[in-house]
DNA sequence: AAATAACGTGTCAAAAAGACACAATAATTA
DNA sequence: TAATTATTGTGTCTTTTTGACACGTTATTT
């Protein structure tokens, strides 16, 4: 076949913003660089799509790289491509949105990129428009998280329900209603009591549950309300 | 600055899916390619990112030219970029999604771009993986009309209640209560009353309103459940 | 053993949703 | 010209869901 002629191409990367939670925070996973250009910055964990690689496929490949995790949830979030976002040379990014349960990931891999775990609400400035795309994929999760129970992508496998009401609060940054969020939780019908308590909790013992994982697949895109009043 | 050095650079297109209403079906804006590759074939309307050019910017060129219109809705829609999409060459295309009053469009601007509105229940078969684009995007424009007032883009200015359930119904494929749709769409209080009556009505005449613009870029995002059981 | 902190469940009133009925308007028809 | 018919606007009733709030239970701490 003939190939297009007289079209400019471009370079194409992802950059993958991945989201974890430590049971009282909401964390990114961020790289500081020790490659140039703007080494010694903070940034996303990113890299350029090869020639033979589907978008997805390139994003899984980095946050394998990464956390030495497979299997994690994982989003397109859409592309940015402003013609000066990036300063070297004009580069689009695919932006990938992943959640992952922050106990998992494999600490050697994530200390051989020169990553760490930051507070969202400490975050450092980062690179190009790597803010920008943060600031996107935080209004993602709220949006999806309002909507949607892929909150538990965050969470070890067994939870309870106060785990979750602390992340939820994490990640829009308010107080929840314990009784009214049990119910609505509940009331999913999502969750399995595995018969297990939490041993962590320093009162009285939560129920731990696990997700009923059919259901789950089968009303994941079926509107809840989790949080009161989510307008944006 | 240098430039990244050893990485492949890939072709970028923009595809734009471009919704319209009649007053009775949900129709795409198609072309029926009289150039090269796949030249006969119905696709989308696309065309190749330019070096200066930011995405969205090539998009709302690609819609002008398509349709001699501005300001009209645009969302990006994601990236589709599997290796083999294009058998030419690998492109990366960034779909656009738009929604354009069906009346407003230039004629000339379209059949001069052999370009036809087609209702989506007798689409054609489209080129490449645009058969996907267009699946993608109806699920957008039902999982976000179902909670978001955008369906008023595809609408006149001045329109009625029943113009907009009707609207809606094309949306979903589905009958709605009059009285029920009714209700909701007049308690989001988006609705002015013009004064005016829909002559074209065929027997009693139905009261034409216009949006409360100022409202409604105010509550854009609040959820809203035009719908009565939107589980996808 | 009492105090404390966290958890699970229940109640009640207000709001929203779903099912359904009736009156008003304007074209069509007898 | 009056009755018929199609379409539109609005209202009622019941059920479900939500939001605000209280109480008893469990396990640790004092």
């Amino acid at each position: 076949m003939t190939q297009y002629e007289h079209t400019t191409r471009l370079l194409v990367a992802t950059d993958c913003i991945i989201f974890g939670f430590d049971g009282e925070e909401l964390k990114l996973l961020l790289i500081k660089r020790n490659f140039e250009p703007q080494k010694g910055k903070w940034s996303l964990m990113g890299g350029f799509v090869n020639d033979d690689e589907d978008l997805v496929h390139g994003a899984e490949r980095i946050l394998y790289d990464l956390t030495g995790l497979t299997n994690i949830y994982v989003e397109q979030l859409g592309t940015f491509g402003e013609v000066n976002r990036d300063p070297v040379e004009r580069t689009i990014s695919v932006m990938f949105f992943a959640l992952i349960n922050i106990n998992d990931h494999d600490e050697d891999a994530v200390k051989a990129h020169n990553a760490h775990w930051m507070s969202l609400k400490h975050k450092p400035k980062l690179i190009f428009d790597h803010d920008k795309m943060v600031e996107k994929a935080l209004e993602h999760l709220r949006y999806k998280a309002a909507l949607h129970p892929l909150g538990f992508e965050l969470l070890p496998e067994k939870f309870s329900i106060p785990q979750l009401q602390k992340l939820y609060e994490a990640i829009y940054d308010r107080g929840l209603d314990r009784r009214n969020f049990s119910r609505k939780i509940l009331s999913t019908k999502l969750l399995i009591d595995t018969g297990e308590k939490h041993e962590q909790s320093a009162t009285k013992k939560a129920i731990l549950y696990k997700l009923d994982k059919v259901r789950y697949a089968d009303k994941f895109h079926s509107f809840w309300h989790f949080m009161p009043d989510p307008v944006m």
